[in-house]
DNA sequence: CACATGATCGCCT
DNA sequence: GGCGATCATGTGG
């Protein structure tokens, strides 16, 4: 099946993502770079390539945009206080797993879980371009990401280490990294002024208002 | 560009 | 029952 009632959302990927990570020689992070500082992760995957096989294709997109969520303390984060429910449970993971969740009703939003097992931090994945000739706002957003990818909740908890069809590789080179209070938080009191949402300033795939791109 | 609105439903209180 | 870690569309400047 392609498409599901539930999930409107293709859950194959775009075809014009189709892309080879073994040949373009990238290679993964360890399981301890996961486990590292949430905001280090948060923006050192800026650059990076998530990627999906699908029917033994491999297809991708390089991240430009990142938010950390740094758990218990804080209140934009959904494992605030320690919430701890079904939903959430991927968030307490080991760093290097897959937290998946949908908002208002519609749309997916995938996370990378930080830190050791038993801390439930992550950083959420806002935006990615695809492989040369991909058009710019495909992938710009959290939503039209997973949409971009086909990754639905289906996908939470997934250990991107495990060998598996989801994994995120290294990149290349130096990037300007611009830094902004995080997008769609205004519910979380003083929280929602922290900065920490990164992106890559040369990027034309970065999502929001412009007044938070530079 | 900024801002407003509707869509749509799982999750938590 | 209420409300989102969003998006596309429509209006006005």
């Amino acid at each position: 099946m392609v498409t599901s009632r539930k999930n409107r959302v293709a859950t194959v990927p775009d075809p014009r993502l189709q892309f080879d990570p073994t040949a373009l020689g990238l290679s993964q992070f360890s399981r301890d770079f996961f486990r590292h500082d949430t905001v280090i992760v948060a923006q050192a995957i800026i650059g990076s390539w998530f990627a999906r096989r699908c029917r033994g294709q491999w297809h991708g997109a390089r991240i430009v945009e990142t938010e950390a969520y740094l758990g218990a303390m804080d209140a934009a984060a959904h494992s605030w206080r320690g919430r701890r429910t079904p939903r959430v449970e991927p968030m307490y993971e080991d760093g290097g797993h897959l937290y998946v969740f949908l908002v208002y009703g519609m749309h997916s939003c995938a996370n990378v879980v930080t830190r050791p097992t038993g801390v439930a931090e992550a950083v959420l994945l806002r935006a990615a371009e695809g492989p040369e000739g991909t058009p710019a706002r495909l992938l710009s957003g959290p939503g039209k990401f997973c949409a971009a990818l086909g990754i639905t909740v289906a996908a939470s908890g997934v250990d991107l280490l495990s060998g598996g069809d989801l994994r995120l590789f290294r990149g290349d080179g130096t990037i300007d990294i611009g830094i902004s209070k995080r997008i769609g938080v205004e519910y979380a009191g003083e929280a929602a002024d922290w900065p920490l949402r990164f992106f890559d300033k040369n990027s034309a795939s970065v999502s929001g208002p412009l007044r938070l791109r530079a």
